[in-house]
DNA sequence: CTGGGGACCTGCTAGC
DNA sequence: TGCTAGCAGGTCCCCA
């Protein structure tokens, strides 16, 4: 599920409800997720107020005074869902009661928020892919971060840099983009999106965009764009359903896309004027999207 | 160093 | 209707 466009709208959602509020109660209603519990995480946490919300990659950060950072990750399944105390008034509640907890809804944080009153933020992950970890020391020099690549939001990653990150890559296009060490945050929807606006080829090895002739650095000037372009669209698909999401039910993490090749084997490629068809290959185990006719 | 495959989990769907 | 195989948006680890 989450890539970083939904990790960025997850983050966005909990930041109204989380920034500022002290942590009343943390509870965990298993020993583990992908990994245990670190020592004491209900303790270190509790008592404690949340500076910010930050991203890094598919990572979301809470930075909490006197409290290591909290890096959560969301795996495949992960969601983060919201309860007020309002939602004890809301019609058709007419005995004040609590939602009732849900299948494997794994963490439980209590807030006591800045604005006063009272909620509840909820990680449910049915497949357990995703953790909950501290930084002692900052998300930079923890292991699973430190070793991430660029951000394909802002600038930073243009036609250049890119063709650096590629150059002698004979790895097919589309592993090279999957590669969190090259551009972090890129998952296996969003790598078929943005090669197919491009017009690339999956397979193409990537050192190929990346050589020092004129039409390499169009296709590689090409990608960035497409890249960030991709993305930096689902963000705002997905602020634009967080508008409705949280008053319907407080969930996030789930929103409707429209994709261009993702999920649409055998459908007629978007391109204008392409005749194509949609076509899935597997590679390294998963399911890759592509127009067989206008991506070379 | 790179690249590939299996492992970790549960839930949903297509197909028989 | 019921069962099963296959697939799912991520990442780590081991191996060549």
């Amino acid at each position: 599920m989450p890539e970083l466009p939904e990790v960025e709208t997850v983050r966005r959602g909990l930041q109204p409800v989380m920034e500022g509020a002290r942590i009343l109660r943390v509870e965990t209603r298993r020993p583990d997720l992908r990994f245990p519990f670190p020592e004491h995480f209900a303790q270190r946490l509790a008592g404690h107020r949340i500076v910010s919300l930050g991203r890094r990659a598919k990572y979301l950060t809470a930075h909490i005074e006197d409290a290591p950072v909290l890096i959560c990750h969301l795996g495949m399944s992960g969601s983060f869902r919201v309860e007020a105390d309002d939602d004890a008034h809301a019609p058709g509640n007419f005995h004040h009661e609590r939602p009732k907890a849900a299948a494997h809804d794994h963490v439980v944080f209590h807030l006591q928020q800045a604005q006063g009153g009272e909620a509840r933020v909820i990680f449910n992950d049915p497949r357990r892919f995703g953790f909950m970890l501290f930084a002692e020391n900052g998300i930079d020099e923890h292991p699973m971060l430190s070793g991430l690549g660029v951000e394909p939001t802002g600038n930073a990653l243009d036609g250049k840099l890119l063709a650096e990150l590629l150059r002698d890559r004979k790895s097919p296009l589309k592993a090279a983009l999957l590669d969190q060490r090259l551009i972090a945050g890129l998952g296996n929807i969003y790598v078929s999106e943005a090669l197919w606006r491009a017009g690339l080829l999956p397979t193409r090895p990537a050192g190929t965009i990346a050589r020092r002739s004129s039409k390499a650095a169009q296709s590689s000037e090409r990608l960035a764009t497409a890249i960030r372009s991709v993305i930096a669209d689902a963000i705002e698909a997905g602020g634009s359903s967080l508008r409705d999401y949280v008053q319907a039910d407080g969930s996030l993490g789930y929103f409707q896309h429209s994709f261009s090749v993702y999920d649409r084997e055998g459908a007629p490629c978007r391109t204008p004027g392409c005749t194509g068809h949609i076509k899935r290959i597997a590679q390294s185990g998963r399911s890759t999207f592509y127009c067989p006719v206008c991506q070379h």
